[in-house]
DNA sequence: GTGGTCTAGACCACA
DNA sequence: GTGGTCTAGACCACA
C-alpha cells in the first residue's frame, strides 16, 4: 500500500492524498521526471472513486508540482522545499503556542522530541 | 471577543468551538460552576448561527463537560486535564514525526520551543 | 414534598404538574372543594418558576377541573375518572402492543403485573 | 410508509425516529450490514426537514447502532437487544404502578394483556 | 432573558 | 445519488 487514508479524519480525502504526495516529493521517495501512479491505480490502491483522485491530481499540477503527460501519467516537476519545511514549523509553532497555553511543562515537549529523534 | 474561528479551516466550526471550550476550560479561565456564556450571546460574538453553537454546547454537554441549567443557561461542570494534555502531547507527536520523516533538523524544532517558551 | 417533577423530560414541566394534580384527585389524595396549594407555595417547593405553575393551573381550571377563588386560591371541582382510567389503559396497551412486537413473552409481561399487585 | 410520526407528542421528532430506527433494529426488520433509507428519502418520506433526520442519524452512529459509509448511506451495526427490552419493560412497570395508584384493578391489565397476545 | 427543536434552503465532499 | 455543515428565521418552554 502506497499509503492510507484517514477517513475519519475532518481533513478531505482529496487534500489528504494532496499532502502525502507533497511530503513524498520533499522526502524524495517521488524524483523529479518520475511517473506517479495513474488516477486509477491509486484510487483502487487506496479504496477512493477515482474523481477524487483525480481532483488531487489536479490541484497538484495547478500548483506546479507534478504535470499531466498526454496518454501517459502525472510526471514530478518538483516542489519548494522551503515552503513544505516552512509550513511544517508553522504547524508546529502552533501546537507549542498551544501546549504553552495549557501550562504543559517544555520538558515534557523535549521528551516527546527526544523520543522521537533519540537523545542525541 | 471571547475568541475567534477560523472558517478556512477544514476544522467544522462547531468542532473548533468544542476545542476553545475545553481548552478554557482546562486553562482554568472558566472555572466549575461558572457559566458560559449563553448560545445567543456566543453566536453573536464570533458570528456565526445560533444552530452551531447549540450544537457544540449539546455536545459538550453528552461528554459530561457542561451542563444546561432549564431558563438559565450553561455551566461548567470540569474536565479530565490529563486527557486534554495527552491529547496535545499526541498532536506534538505527529508533528513531530512527521517533521523528522522531512528530514528537518532537531535543532529547528528546538528553536521553535525555546522562540515560545524562553531559552531557559 | 408533595411531588417531584423530571427536569430531564420531554414532557414539559407544567404538564408533569397538571398529570400530577389530576392522579391525585382520582385518587382521592385531594377531595372535592379542597383547596390545593398555591401557586407561590407549590412553584417553591419543587424549584420551578410562578408563570410554570401558574400554566398548569390555569389549564386545569379550563378543563374544569378546579377552580379559582378570587383571593383564596384554587379549590377542586372534581374530575372524570373514567377518563383518566381510559387514558391510563390506553397508555397501556401502546407499550403492550410495542412489547408484543419486539417479541417479548407474554409470561414477561404478567410477570411485572404480579410483581406490582402481588400475585393474588 | 415506512413509518409515522406523532407531530402533537412532547418527544422530539429526532427522538422518535431513533426509536423507531431501534425498533426495527431489534425485530429484525432491519439487518446488520444493511442499509437503512437514506437521510433525504426517509426525510421526504415522513414529511420532515433533512436536518431532524440527520441529527438522529448522527446520534445512533454515537451510539454505535448505525455507521455511516462516505457517499453510500447508513448501514445497521447492530443493538443490544436485552438493552431494548429492559427498557421497555421499565416503561411497563412505571405504567402498571400509576394504574395500582389509581385503583385500577389487576383484572383490567390482564384483559388488556389478552387482548393483544390473545388469550391462551 | 435562557435553552430546544424544527424548517427551508444552500453549498461542499465523495461515489 | 450519498452524507455533512451551516444559515436565517420561527415558535415553544421556562425564569
Amino acid at each position: 500500500m502506497w499509503f492510507s487514508i484517514d477517513f475519519h479524519s475532518h481533513v478531505p480525502v482529496y487534500e489528504q492524498i494532496k499532502n502525502k504526495i507533497k511530503e513524498k516529493i520533499a522526502k524524495k521517495e517521488l524524483k523529479e521526471n518520475e511517473f506517479i501512479p495513474s488516477i486509477r491505480v491509486l484510487a483502487k490502491e487506496i479504496g477512493v472513486n477515482l474523481n477524487t483522485v483525480a481532483r488531487a491530481y489536479r490541484e497538484l499540477e495547478q500548483e506546479g508540482i507534478i504535470q499531466s503527460v498526454r496518454g501517459s501519467g502525472y510526471i514530478v516537476i518538483g516542489i519548494d522545499k522551503n515552503k513544505i519545511y516552512g509550513e511544517k514549523i508553522e504547524e508546529l509553532r502552533n501546537i507549542v503556542k498551544s501546549a504553552k497555553n495549557l501550562k504543559i511543562k517544555k520538558e515534557e515537549l523535549l521528551k516527546v522530541i527526544d523520543e522521537i529523534y533519540g537523545g542525541e
